[in-house]
DNA sequence: GATGAATGAGCTTTCATTCAT
DNA sequence: AATGAATGAAAGCTCATTCAT
């Protein structure tokens, strides 16, 4: 137990260190200084540098991936839609938890080396793959449009990529608020970021409407107006 | 002259080498053997290992900023669109001419060193000023729905980018052509990959349903679908 | 007296890994490894690493030097012949009983360690002081032709050293008995090798011949012819 | 050129600084210290520690190579006994020309390293093959007893290794001269240490007596007293 | 006595950069 | 201008030994 303590330790300190200067410019002295702890008692925990990050961006992934639900398409256009919102928000969550791995997984362990590459790509394999289930099984039923569903997988996937990233670097805060007519007063103070959730709400709706066909877009804003 | 020539081939041998291997794993000894050149001359034309790759980065991004145009919004809805699509086009062309470049620029760069990551946030950030100005023009005109103009500027970004990377990946090629009902049948053969104007329609009808009013929306429809 | 056992334990644990793998290539790791203590528990009993190799060492040249007996010389030609006969089956009797200390007694000491080299040196000192004595002796009783006795001291350990080695490494088995002409058959099974009384008796005739006077040689040769 | 004189310096230093400290004890900062050149000098010439030793070893197994010559057997006993001299004197000045690689290739090298080892007892296997030849041809020609062609191989090969490592460590000095009869003067002075040729007689004369007939023995020293 | 986690000096090797020719 | 030998700081990693429990 109190291996398994010291061992968390040295992961915490290699976080911080790696994605506050990368994984390059990171030396096992950063981490050990960071750590508190002498050079030989990091090797006592980690057969390389390799391994720590690996570690690291295993637990990530794995996180991930327990945050991304499957669709249930059952339930009705307004449950799908609030399944997905919910699934943005778990993601978006995850990242704030871990901002410090958050810049590294959605930027630098491209190109780091071909482990790291192979197990991101397959990372970001599973999810389009779940987005081109979801898309098929949306034209079946009639709610989507005809579209090529692999490059359409690949634009959500990107527009939610670069809006989550922008989130989490503090690059698309409240200010743009007043952008938006009738908006409802957002509720700051999440350490994340403020309003979080309208963000979620604007690229939702951006890809619903991207995706859906007229006609259901068409019933969704009489119903929204009113009788 | 002579001079500039000889600063030109190293540039050439460093770009297919650093594509090839990355970065930090691409070491002076690798570019110079490329070149053909000693040691000593590389650092005749050149501070640093840094300063060939910051060349490289530069020359491309300007490249990239000369082919995206400023849309010009007093031509109507589908000169509009014509102009978005050529600039999309360009932007590809940019990268698919570049093939080596862009594996870096698009991954790795990020998180490589702090200067490169600032020349591409700059970059990057033209892109979205670019994206915001538009869409604050088209609410102006009408033809862009109420929305998040920052959020909505990422997503768009984040769409694309992820698209483009995935087409110079060969990932998304023109084996999917079949989802589409009523697809014209795509003229293979560019190395770029297959039917790269298909995936660029994709991309901007993606965008359009996602952004334009819809009663626009529908006028377009009905037009298309003929009186 | 458990004491003891336990550093009994470690010491036989040591001198298998030691000459599995070397004196350089063996960690301490392995040593407790092989004993089944723990790494403190391995400095509860010696000091060092060094100390361990050096007990092993001290160990196996006391039985050595157990095991070569002054020559009594009073006893007749014959009398001698059976002593020195006895004295290197009984060396070669306690290599063999030690297999994996001989392999570093033999080979790797040497140049280990300023402090096993003076010990091992000092080892064969003694037994070369033990030649020089007896040749001293033997010219004298007129048994032991002229010669140098420091240089030839040093030849009859040499030739004895390596064939010992050769035999202990299995570079000497039985096959080459059709060699000699009139050999009795060699009883073969002890688990240090086949006939190693016939290799003895080959290295002591060998030596005689070199040594004694041929007066005593042609004696001893119309003796075993017979009258 | 330079590049070869550069090389030559460092395995120079590298031979002065191994056999002052063994292998293991002996660092690459010992030798670049030693050739007063930089670390990466040292890895621009070598690959590795490893490397350095190996082509000092492989060099002087090379020169030994050289300096033994096969037997002539054609010109008669007193011609093979000039030969086997030269051999053994010509080895002898090969040690004594690298008094420091000779303390290596003698003690040391055993045990170093899988490579290493094999790399020498490819070399004594050649010289035993030698050696194993001449006996057996002896045999034929009826100038050498019956015996183990293999044991008494390994035997004469003991008894010149054990000398020459004496010689050279200066442990078989003149002082001896006087054990002998009728010894001629000395001529001392030979930094290699004095009166080698007479040690290399007294060897020869061992092993002489040890493997010839006692006929041709008996004719040899009927001749030596004159008639 | 026994444990095994912790230590840190030391190792070999790499590579961007300099400089004498 | 061009060369390539030389540099040395710094990297990742090992392992004999110590020490708190």
């Amino acid at each position: 137990m109190l291996r398994e303590h010291r061992r968390r330790e040295i992961l915490r300190a290699a976080r911080q260190v790696f994605s506050a200067n990368g994984y390059h410019a990171t030396g096992v002295a950063d981490i050990i200084a960071q750590a508190g702890v002498a050079r030989g008692t990091f090797y006592l925990y980690f057969t390389s540098k390799r391994e720590v990050f690996e570690t690291l961006l295993d637990e990530f992934l794995d996180l991930l991936r327990e945050r991304v639900h499957r669709i249930d398409e059952t339930v009705g256009l307004e449950g799908i839609q609030v399944q997905l919102r919910d699934n943005v928000t778990r993601v978006l969550g995850a990242f704030a938890e871990n901002p410090e791995l958050s810049r590294i997984i959605l930027n630098e362990a491209v190109g780091l080396d071909k482990g790291f590459d192979d197990k991101l790509s397959e990372f970001y394999q599973g999810l389009l793959d779940l987005i081109e289930q979801s898309l098929a099984l949306g034209r079946q039923m009639g709610i989507v449009r005809p579209l090529d569903i692999r490059v359409i997988a690949a634009a959500i996937l990107g527009s939610v990529k670069e809006v989550v990233q922008r989130v989490l670097h503090g690059r698309l805060d409240a200010h743009g608020a007043g952008d938006r007519a009738g908006d409802r007063p957002s509720r700051e103070g999440a350490r994340t970021g403020p309003d979080v959730s309208r963000v979620v709400d604007e690229v939702l709706e951006y890809n619903i409407r991207a995706l859906f066909v007229p006609e259901l877009l068409d019933q969704r804003s009489r119903r929204d107006r009113g009788p």
